[in-house]
RNA sequence: UAAGUAUUUCGCCUUAUCGCUGUUUUAGUAAUAAAAUGGAGGAAAGUCCGAACACCAUAGUGCAACAUAGUGGUUAAUGGCCACCAGUCGUGAGGCUAGGAAAAGUGCAACAGAAAGUAUGUACAGGUAAUGCUGUAGUGAAACCAGGUAAACUCUAUGUGGUGCAAUGUCAUGUAAACUAAUGCUUGAGCGUGCACGCGCGAUGUUAGAGGGUAGGCAGCUAAAGUGUAUUGGUAACAAUGCACGUAGAUAAAUGAUAAGGGCUUUUUCUUUAUAGAAAGAGUACAGAAUUCGGCUUAUAGAUAUACUUCAUCA
RNA sequence: GGCCUCGUAGUUCAACUGGAUAGAAUAUCAGAUUUCGGCUCUGAGGGUUGGAGGUUCGAACCCUCUCGAGGUCA
């Protein structure tokens, strides 16, 4: 399996969306926190992955669009950890909550110990 | 040489690996896969002007409201741009200017001052038969009969119908033509985005409240008052003609990430008479399309070319 | 993407429509009172009226540009 990021792996749904911020539970692992839910689809994907940096922390279109780039590339390498342990399908979102613009290696670190975090308590609970 | 003034152009590059997205072709029932080929800016920004385009009477009359304001030109259009005049700042190259009307009318002018508009009188001097009759001083931004202020109301001239791609059309999914209050049913409530008239619509109505449902796809959506270049006309803005090019289309929102190398700028150290060379470090801006154009404004590391100026300095 | 509104002491508000040291409360600091602290009383500092430019004799107020904050829409 490749490590891709195409469209129908991207989190677009408006109801998903306020239904996993509504029910989903999360980790966090700064600078980063991870909001999922499990679900099912229509599509034959393992999850659907949005990404999200808030106004508030950074004004400038630039830096934002910068840092989504940077955490979709860090979701993208990193992703097969998570599909291998995982049996049924989930929504994630990635949050971006520092005040500070990362580094590649911060937010791949980062995203590493946050996935390991889920599948420690996703495990846990069954 | 130095310090400036105005304008022009550019605003990192290469390779490897892994990706994102539009289009086309091939394979496949389809999901999808493979290949080829496009994929951010000079400001994409602010939304300050002007248009295109769409819908509402293919847009009407009057009033109101708003905008503009030297003269001429340019343009699809403008409040932009160009030329000239005037004013003003600068030694100068040049910069800046909402730059019509105060004898149509209304208003405003603190403090100071005799007096700030229905005028009136202090000191000194002059003058007269006599008197603010005349000059100067003093106050103030403005003071002998007039002025100032219109980025105060206003007048004049010109212009503007309104709303905006979340327009608009269409397909799909779903619900509540229900509830409460007011008002109205041809003697007409209200709607058509300021008011009146007019025109059109109008009863399973309209307005308000509290709620229920959907919040997906497609079209609009990128070939355009287009870009580059040459010639001609014009002081110029700009126009005409020829040739070449065919130029992003996302939607939780693509155009990237990592690694290596190289540019450019700069600092320190070393070598060298010097030019220069080597090593190490730092920096490499502002900023991200969202219907599309023409301008304006603002942000911007560093580089670049042309023309010009100077009480400068040197030859 | 479009449209609209608002910026005044650290904070919450004034300043009567252009007129002179921009005022009040609260907070801060100092002094008085108290054995000490609080309450209370007295006094002081604190503002280039978000920033820049213009109009005017004079600008928080009028105009232009800009920065920031907030609201709204199918």
């Amino acid at each position: 399996m490749k490590c891709t990021y195409n469209k129908s792996e991207k989190l677009k749904s408006e109801k998903l969306i306020t239904k996993l911020f509504t029910e989903g539970k999360s980790v966090s692992a700064y600078p980063l926190r991870l909001v999922y839910l499990e679900t099912t689809f229509t599509e034959a994907v393992s999850a659907k992955t949005g990404v999200s940096v808030p106004k508030r922390n950074f004004k400038k279109a630039v830096d934002r669009i910068r840092i989504k780039r940077v955490m979709r590339e860090a979701y993208r390498l990193n992703k097969q950890n998570v599909f291998n342990n995982i049996t049924t399908q989930f929504a994630f979102m990635i949050l971006y909550i520092g005040k500070e613009k990362p580094s590649y290696n911060q937010v791949e670190s980062a995203t590493k110990k946050a996935f390991n975090k889920f599948l420690a308590k996703h495990t846990e609970n069954k």
